[in-house]
DNA sequence: TTGTACGCGTTATCAG
DNA sequence: CTGATAACGCGTACAA
């Protein structure tokens, strides 16, 4: 016991005469196998608790490993094994509960799956997206999640990293060009869906606030809008279709717009929640009612279109499921051989009807 | 449909059951080494940009390298140095986006100075915030930045933590009984304040609605409330501070037994905006109208505090920085040599008054 | 100015 | 069953 303390000093020590720096003391392997004096190579066998290691010896070992809070370094590990056991992940932005949704289902896969996630932010730019990317693929991470931003795709560099064998899954925001695993919802149907109810519930003049025009969810969202007026012979001028953006400000802008223009639908179908509660403000601004001077409908709701008033109908989406499929999909990607056909995978969404669309009687 | 998703998780498992061996290849420093026939210490050198190598050596190896697209391993230079250059994080949540600003903060000064961030959340659970913890320690982070759950503290694994040289430091909401570099805002101060506003406005009978018993910020605030009414000679009867707690259905739930039981306050001052928002939602549903009947004061202000009706008084704190400054603290205890003192810093945040806490003329 | 050799902590291989 | 030994990729004394 003397000995190995006085052992152990002086090996702090000279290491320590090295690298004067701060210097960790883990346990190694060595340290055990010392104290103990066998093979490292016989403890990391019994810590791995195979079958051909003497079952006295293991339990010394594991004896041992629990003296001395001995934790196997991930670092050498992935050295040795060379992967990094690490996976990437790029989303636009942090303001809405949105993608921190998604995020909890992917981080909750990963860790099952004994990965680790380095989380990045976009902030809704190509630039910094791209750098995101690099600073990853220097991370060597084993495969990347993306929700690209609203500027547009950094098309060649996905397929740069799909080239160097980086997988890449997109999910919400999908890449067009790119053959890749996604995970997306519906938005065409559920757009169809929402603007349908609007007809049903008997709204005549209905305007569509569409998104950010580079992504495929805008496109997706508008075409079953449109889709829908078509269906049942509405009338679709140039102005049915505005093109707002992702957050509130656009929304209110816009509604302010048409208030000055008295160009007054009775009813709009939103590109997503904080346009439509963007929209519902400047409505309530200048006196008017929803639902009853104009109805509204938004997109991948959070928690905050429960506690508006009036609550507003809107798309839910399973961010937390899609987060799941999306990490899943992934690491099928970095694990299996031969690597899985890329597939895009359709999760359901569902319409949540509440005041804001409700036809007033009488009206 | 369901069956539909069933069956291609079964797929999915199936197939994870073959193993992987293929193997990304990096360019290594040997692998320059070899094609330029120079040994890779040479590489190393000149890649380094060291004053002690060959100026033509230098170009050729820094040509070479861009050549086979040269990364340098991250995992080995750890293994070297050891240190993971990662730093843990842990928060209660990702629901509303106080976190989520407070991470973005975060991420910008971690990536400035090189680390990786790995990001863990307890949901508000000891026992998955022990669990984080233990998995970041396994991860060989050097460091933690945690704001602990509403249920309590894990106080001796922290002391656990710091002992064993992994420095943490708190933020937001912060332990009280662990000597370690904290981040917070004068929550007493703006209790105070938001207190003080509402008795100046001309509120008479004045609640709050405090938050889970365990948390510093709860009691901070508490005492705020408490303290600017017994300046201005309140009544503080036993009802007037009712424990709440952190989601908007709490508030809701408070909120309706108030009106059910008739004992109607003129302005409640909120722990935060989700619990104000709820009572928000339970005042309108009772017929009651924000600020004439009941004016609300809510905290921590998130976007959606202006996008209600009406809009709501909260305290804006400086989340964005707050993650910054902890950050910094963190690097600061790593890096720095001798470790600096713990210090705690106190942020400064405002009282943005809004129409939901605006006294009624001729009230 | 460059090459050799070693160590970081681990696991795999091949002898005993 | 166990022990040497060689990797993994990098940096760096020490030698040439």
């Amino acid at each position: 016991m003397d000995i190995v303390f006085a052992l152990k000093f002086i090996y702090i020590f000279a290491l320590s005469f090295t690298n004067p720096d701060s210097m960790k003391k883990y346990a190694t392997l060595k340290d055990i196998a010392n104290a103990l004096k066998i093979s490292t190579a016989t403890v990391s066998r019994a810590l791995a608790d195979r079958w051909d290691v003497n079952a006295e010896t293991k339990r010394i070992v594991f004896e041992e490993a629990k003296r001395q809070n001995y934790k196997p370094n991930p670092i050498a590990k992935r050295l040795q094994n060379r992967h990094s056991k690490t996976i990437g992940l790029v989303v636009p932005e942090f303001k809405t509960s949105f993608f921190p949704n998604i995020i909890s289902g992917i981080q909750k896969v990963v860790d099952e799956a004994g990965f680790q996630l380095l989380i990045t932010q976009s902030q809704e730019t190509m630039e910094v997206e791209l750098r995101n990317l690099k600073l990853l693929e220097n991370n060597m991470v084993e495969g990347i999640l993306i929700s690209i931003t609203r500027e547009g795709e950094n098309s060649d560099y996905y397929q740069e990293l799909i080239d160097s064998e980086i997988p890449i899954v997109f999910f919400n925001r999908v890449s067009s060009s790119i053959e890749a695993p996604k995970v997306i919802i519906d938005d065409y149907k559920l757009a169809f869906f929402a603007t349908e109810h609007l007809i049903y519930s008997g709204f005549k003049k209905i305007y569509h606030f569409a998104g950010p025009e580079k992504l495929s969810v805008t496109m997706e969202r508008k075409r079953g809008f449109l889709d829908a007026m078509k269906k049942h012979h509405r009338d679709i001028s140039e102005n049915s279709v505005l093109t707002t953006g992702v957050f509130s400000d656009k929304g209110y802008d816009a509604m302010k717009m048409l208030i000055q223009k008295n160009d007054l639908p009775e009813a709009i179908f939103c590109f997503n929640d904080p346009t439509a509660l963007g929209a519902l403000k400047a409505i309530k601004e200048e006196g008017l009612i929803c639902p009853d001077d104009i109805a509204l409908v938004g997109f991948s709701e959070t928690e905050l279109a429960l506690l508006v008033d009036p609550p507003l109908t809107s798309v839910q989406q399973p961010s937390f499921e899609m987060g799941e499929v999306a990490a899943r999909l992934l690491i099928a990607q970095i694990t299996q051989n031969p690597v899985p056909e890329p597939e895009t995978v359709c999760l359901i969404a569902k319409l949540n009807v509440r005041k804001s669309s409700i036809k007033v009687k009488g009206d």
